[in-house]
DNA sequence: AAATAAAATTAGGTGAGACTAATTTTATTT
DNA sequence: AAATAAAATTAGTCTCACCTAATTTTATTT
């Protein structure tokens, strides 16, 4: 059985491993978790012990075929609470992190693949990255935001790359939320601000800025 | 800051105090948790400390106001939960308790509330037990059986009384789930067996153990 | 009331998962 | 290459929540 602690070892280490290619040290995985190196280089031997990683100084900390299947399971928990926790009941993007962050560790033979049945398999969770399927494949993460629509394009609101609270009221304000149509009316080059209809509404005028921080559909 | 630990004992008092007036005994706990004695009397010392419980070699263990507040809303959590596992998840009668036991600890200050909304506002769980207010204030345990439906009268599952498998495939052949509407057609004098219209079809003749079996209301 | 049984408690120990402080190893400067 | 800085590791400690074994207290028999 695999505990909480190392349940979240192992979601750092794949974070880690997926943000960029780079070698995995203790020091990192220390500073990612808050925790001291010392705990880290425990940890490291337990995990190699369940052989869910392999540790090498030159090569730094890789999981093990295991332990990326582990890893993703995870993952897939995580985001498929946070789409539960949106969309179900009502949470605002901000708060749902923490929540689906406890969710996450609920262990059960059936309940992510019931959960995802539930929520109509979603793709992505709230924060445009993709979830992965029960068989372990995910889609790439969600890039296209709405300063990629040519003029004149309509698109969805899929999810947001911002979270700050600004931003999410920012969104409250103008009536966007996650399903929200908007057509691109122009792009001013001036400062590449975008002028935007909302759900077919009068015209609006968004920053550049504004534009990279909504993730959408096309 | 109340741990995984220290809400599980809390429940396990408030479930022993419920159901009978008795004395609390470290030991009652003890079996009733399937721990050690000794563990249970360091345990009595730190909820003692937290104000949690007040201890007395001849009252025995009992609740303070703030350690039944707390208990309540464990109760709550758990009772919520095991009607969205159920209705929500598709769940079966037998899988929910466990999955139950690790979500009532998810700690958040609207989550209850939230996911209250979310399911209608139930007033019972799936094993008819009553789900507490978000003001602590709960209905009686639900009494009302099948077998106490007069003769002509309409009723609508609400919750079952006995979850062996053996009753809940039985269950689940004669098509009956929570919501079915049941009339009683007649019940036999000489072994008190109940024929009965599920939801309209035709009739069909259950036993007594099996008519008080039936968590319904009328 | 004395003997016995049961319950409660204390004393000391374990493993998980964190910590600090000290030390060793590795990498980077000068 | 030697000096220094940074990273990794070891050694020992702490808390939580459990344990066993021994002891004390309380209750029940005879």
């Amino acid at each position: 059985m695999i505990t909480l602690s190392e349940e979240n070892y192992l979601k750092c280490i794949y974070r880690l491993w997926q943000d960029k290619g780079q070698k995995i040290t203790p020091t990192a995985i220390a500073e990612s978790l808050g925790n001291n190196p010392a705990s880290v280089v425990d940890m490291i031997r337990k995990l190699t012990d369940k052989q869910l990683i392999n540790y090498d100084k030159k090569k730094g900390v890789e999981l093990t075929a295991q332990g990326q299947k582990d890893a993703t399971m995870i993952v897939r928990r995580h985001r498929l609470w946070e789409v539960f926790l949106l969309e179900k009941l009502d949470y605002h993007w901000d708060e749902i992190h923490d929540i689906a962050e406890e969710l996450e560790h609920i262990k059960d033979a059936t309940l992510a693949d019931r959960l995802d049945k539930f929520l109509g398999f979603p793709e992505y969770d709230p924060h445009g990255d993709p979830i992965p399927k029960a068989n372990g494949k995910m889609a790439k993460r969600y890039s296209t935001t709405l300063a990629d629509v040519k003029t004149g394009g309509q698109c969805r609101v899929v999810a947001v790359k911002d979270t700050t609270s600004q931003f999410l009221q920012y969104l409250q304000k103008l009536g966007i939320n996650i399903g929200t149509k908007i057509q691109l009316i122009e792009k001013i080059s001036f400062d590449n601000s975008l002028v935007i209809s909302i759900d077919g509404a009068e015209h609006k005028t968004v920053s550049q800025k504004f534009g990279e921080s909504l993730l959408i559909d096309m």
